[in-house]
DNA sequence: TCTGGGGTCCTAGGACCC
DNA sequence: TCTGGGGTCCTAGGACCC
């Protein structure tokens, strides 16, 4: 049978101009004009632009350049450090906007995202997205550029054509002449990496992608060979997804350090304040993590990450901190550290994660920081030495008919 | 004075089990 | 005796994106 599902589809890609930029300027007019940056924050390192305006682009400044760079490119350069809160803000006004045409509506950054219009078929979709366009600069002042074309892919490449402030439309059709010319690096998802074998084997344009040998492909690439000449041929079926926010898979924070350190009493400190934060967003979301990732980078940009799947989920900031601080004590080599992370993955819902919560299992590892106190707890109701490695250790808790039922039980 | 911080997805090897 | 093959989980690293 014939699949119809997507035939005919018309999807937006809505791509905000260099927006945090933007967002600076609607909020401070005074700004328009003026060869502006966003970034650099911590006081001894400036850290690197993360967007700039236009009137910055066109003197040669670009993301992600460190500050002291762009400033030499350009003295009179404003750089203002990012305001996220403010971002965040004019995100969900834009988002809302767009919701006005459509509840088809998938964000997937804060600054762009997928509208799918297919069910206004009978109304004329250019003229939706120069409304949406006009509106978002009139009433937001932000600026926008618009791809329109049947799938997500041909819609994120065609927002891209024209910046800013750009309209454009691409059938599929019409992929000989606007895509196929394009270099292959300029194709989404084809990174350095990526383009750089590609020329391995000749292939330097998309049109070249769009004819290339299957076998040779996925031996180069795997799957993702096939997915993208798949693409170049302007085939791609992912559906416009509301709800894809939602199934965020991690939960993380990293940060650069003022300065390299090796001193512990920093690292602890740094280390317990990621900690705090993860923990803190993690309970904002209403979600706890079934592993706990670290990140550290040395001096030298080198760097590794560590990861430990656990047998019950967390939050707790200090829990989350002791097994992060675990792994960085295994793994350190006593290198001086530019940045560290710490991020939990492997997310249940909260409601699912009590359940769990009630099982402690002491097999692994019975020196876990952690359930030492735990341990120590049940010890101390039950007897020194009865908690042995190897067994299992809960408490029911049944709240299922309205009433609460508690009862802890040992297993061996 | 080199190079941020938030993510997702894929690969590949080893352990372990049947 | 001495060694097949599939499947899953865990971990580390890498590519990519905004």
């Amino acid at each position: 049978m014939l699949v119809k599902r997507n035939a005919g589809r018309i999807i937006l890609h809505v791509d905000m101009n260099s927006f945090y930029a933007s967002v600076e300027v609607a909020f401070n007019p005074d700004l328009k004009g003026k060869p502006l940056a966003i970034g650099g924050r911590t006081e001894e390192r400036k850290g690197i632009i993360v967007t700039c305006s236009y009137e910055a682009r066109a003197i040669g400044v670009k993301a992600p350049m460190p500050v002291w760079q762009a400033k030499r490119i350009c003295p009179e350069l404003i750089v203002i450090p990012p305001n996220f809160e403010r971002y965040r803000n004019a995100s969900l006004a834009m988002f809302d906007l767009l919701r006005e045409y459509t509840h088809l509506v998938e964000p997937v950054s804060i600054d762009e995202g997928y509208v799918d219009l297919t069910e206004y078929k009978t109304k004329d979709p250019v003229k939706i997205a120069g409304t949406i366009q006009t509106r978002l600069l009139e009433e937001l002042s932000l600026p926008s550029s618009i791809g329109i074309a049947p799938n997500k892919f041909l819609a994120k490449m065609a927002s891209d054509m024209k910046k800013p402030l750009g309209i454009t439309i691409l059938r599929k059709r019409e992929l000989h002449e606007k895509l196929w010319p394009l270099s292959v690096g300029d194709m989404h998802g084809v990174g350095g990496k990526t383009a750089e074998k590609l020329h391995t084997i000749g292939i330097k344009t998309i049109k070249d992608l769009a004819e290339g040998n299957d076998i040779q492909l996925k031996q180069l690439l795997g799957i993702n060979g096939e997915r993208l000449k798949r693409r170049a041929n302007g085939i791609d079926d992912r559906s416009v997804d509301p709800d894809s926010i939602y199934d965020f898979k991690s939960v993380g924070n990293q940060t650069t350090l003022p300065k390299n350190i090796i001193n512990a009493r920093q690292i602890e400190e740094a280390l317990r304040k990621l900690a705090a934060s993860v923990s803190a967003r993690l309970k904002k979301k209403g979600v706890m993590g079934t592993r706990v990732f670290i990140t550290i980078r040395y001096h030298d940009r080198r760097t590794i990450t560590r990861s430990r799947k656990l047998d019950n989920p967390i939050v707790e900031a200090d829990v989350l901190y002791s097994y992060a601080k675990q792994l960085f004590d295994k793994n350190w080599d006593g290198g001086a550290i530019r940045l560290l992370g710490i991020t939990a993955q492997d997310l249940v819902e909260k409601e699912e994660a009590v359940k769990q919560l009630d099982l402690f299992s002491f097999e692994k590892d019975a020196k876990d920081e952690p359930l030492l106190h735990v341990i120590e707890k049940l010890n101390s109701r039950y007897g020194k030495g009865i908690i042995k490695r190897g067994m299992k250790v809960g408490r029911v808790v049944d709240n299922t008919n309205g009433t609460s039922f508690n009862k802890d039980f040992l297993q061996e």
